[in-house]
DNA sequence: CTGTTAGCGCGTTCAG
DNA sequence: CTGAACGCGCTAACAG
């Protein structure tokens, strides 16, 4: 205490002094040896086992306060070895920068830790030989569970395993397989939803900008707009969807630039696949027009705060992403507690959101 | 092969037959028994060594050709406890769904993976209870090296230990304590840089809509404000700077009514101390006036490409993730390696951008 | 109520 | 060139 002003204007170095005095032992045994009594009493202890041994009264005190004054970290590597469970979830998705995967990743978070478990994240940027890399690694760390959006049909080795007590679930991306629970938003339906609205409100023909149409969930999408194409009496649509490989600013911009040369003007309504190819798109407009045109009815998959910005009649759909990771979830609890999974597939409403 | 059509229109599930049929050998005694030679031999291949201790080709060969065959997947508990490492980088920020602790997740992922490091992730929500129980979890789990945002003076048992082997980098909020290397953006001088340009560009006050104060980092965009204000004439800025505790759209939208009410028309030039707080006011104005008048002068932190969609000028505040991320890594390596960290505290410039 | 012991699978060391 | 033995820290089963 003599040094409690040992360095003003810093708070927290007092601390610093203080706590450094501290030796913290990092094994039960330890601790066991220097209070004389078994590795087992410490044990029964510390686990809270306590009663249910009757421990007695005094020999629990001394070990609590033992632990009190200097703490104890349990050792995960030696639990694990010894049970062959590691409390730890992998989650392996093509970006965790995406918003949607954050927030998925967010959510998905706090379930996790209200069980104990924690997270082993990895993205694999939509390339499938980081996937196979990202998966097996996870898996040679013993996860319990591993959550993951492929970018490519899920065929690994490991995971395919019959012995393999690794619970698999798949999110975000459907490649039909019948082996893994998957749990995805309903893409055909929120993609008819959209289309379908777009076309009412429209009263026209509504341009759709596509990137990365080989993706399961885009083409469920494009399955719903196409329905809603014939409905709304303009064919399939084939002339209206504007397809590009990357999902990406450069591919909207691409895609609304050839528009205008073919329209020989701005469209009176569209619509994109995701929300870096409307951006990539109204860049374009404003390049070319110096401005968004305030008339536009803009249509996208996702859905973002910012799209307030926006004057325009904007339709845009959002994923349900706190329903989503409680369904993963649950998909992972049944397999680690060692049945199979209910369901093989859970398909989670979306919302329309309507600005202006 | 007789039933490679098992399933015709599913190509995953013939792939999945197959595999079903291979058993993988989880050790390597197991491979060791299984092609009769000792477990030395096998781990000598398996980790390359062959050659340096001359294993005979052929033996050499039916390892490989072993484990081609069925695999192998090393089991990191128990490599972890042996050597007393797991390869393994923790990482705790207030919140995992927040652009910017994602892109600096995703920088920092790619840094580690190529060094065979995985992240363990968890999200505090700015609590500081949340935080102390995930940090003593990753410690526990023996993380190498603990990256994180405190939302509080750093003062955890098990970090300040001497003894503790773990790397600590501290990112984004400073809290000017002595322990451990800060990585953070220079946030004095974004915050000079953004206020000045907007009163040079304003010719009159500028309002700042700020959140959460009592952080570090937007201390020190204060005091840039407030420096700013005394150049352009406007004294301490006190009655320009508005204030709120949460960092969130309702707190904005609050600022920016109560500003609209005092000024008895909306502000001319106004910025904000996050893209959260940007969009609470930007939905006043919106509610407001019917619509976001393109005359005013728009500033903030944090910069995001659907910036792109306001006609305004719009002056934003851009952190640079991949270098934040580059030097956390250094000094988390550098520690890693036994050394002490070279620096104490990074600092990395921000990018101005102008829209418009 | 408390103490002892045997592995979990890997890396290391030393002896052939 | 190959084999054997030990121990990392923890858990579970059993022995007092």
């Amino acid at each position: 205490m003599v040094r409690a002003n040992f360095w003003p204007g810093h708070p927290a170095s007092y601390i610093v002094f203080l706590q450094n005095l501290i030796a913290m032992p990092k094994t039960v045994e330890e601790i066991a040896k220097k209070i004389g009594v078994s590795i087992t009493t410490v044990r029964l202890v510390i686990n809270g086992q306590a009663e249910k041994y009757r421990i007695s009264a005094k020999t629990q005190k001394v070990v609590e306060d033992y632990v009190a004054q200097h703490g104890y970290v349990l050792n995960h590597a030696a639990r694990s070895l010894k049970l062959k469970r590691s409390d730890a979830i992998g989650f392996v998705v093509p970006e965790l920068a995406n918003a949607f995967f954050a927030r998925l990743m967010s959510e998905l978070e706090i379930l996790c830790r209200n069980r104990g478990l924690v997270l082993l994240t990895a993205s694999t940027h939509e390339d499938p030989e980081q996937e196979n890399r990202a998966v097996e690694s996870l898996l040679s760390r013993g996860v319990d569970g591993l959550v993951f959006a492929p970018c490519q049909i899920p065929g690994h080795k490991q995971l395919l395993n019959k012995k393999s007590n690794t619970a698999v679930v798949l999110v975000d991306r459907d490649y039909n397989q019948l082996r893994f629970p998957t749990v995805l938003s309903d893409n055909y339906h929120s993609g008819l939803d959209l289309s379908r609205r777009m076309f009412t409100e429209a009263k026209g023909p509504v341009h759709f900008l596509c990137a990365h149409a080989d993706l399961p969930s885009i083409q469920d999408r494009l399955r719903g707009f196409s329905v809603a194409c014939q409905e709304a009496g303009q064919g399939a649509g084939t002339d209206l969807i504007h397809f590009a490989n990357e999902d990406n600013t450069a591919a909207g911009f691409q895609m609304m630039q050839s528009l205008i040369a073919h329209l020989c003007t701005v469209p009176a309504a569209f619509m994109c696949s995701s929300l870096l190819v409307l951006e990539g798109a109204l860049q374009q407009l404003k390049a070319s027009t110096g401005s968004i045109p305030a008339h536009i009815l803009i249509g996208t998959f996702d859905d973002h705060a910012m799209l307030d910005l926006l004057p325009n009649r904007v339709l845009s759909v959002k994923q349900d992403e706190a329903m989503l990771a409680s369904l993963v979830f649950e998909r992972l609890l049944e397999q680690m507690g060692g049945s199979e999974a209910t369901q093989m597939r859970n398909t989670v409403p979306c919302r329309l959101i309507c600005r202006n």
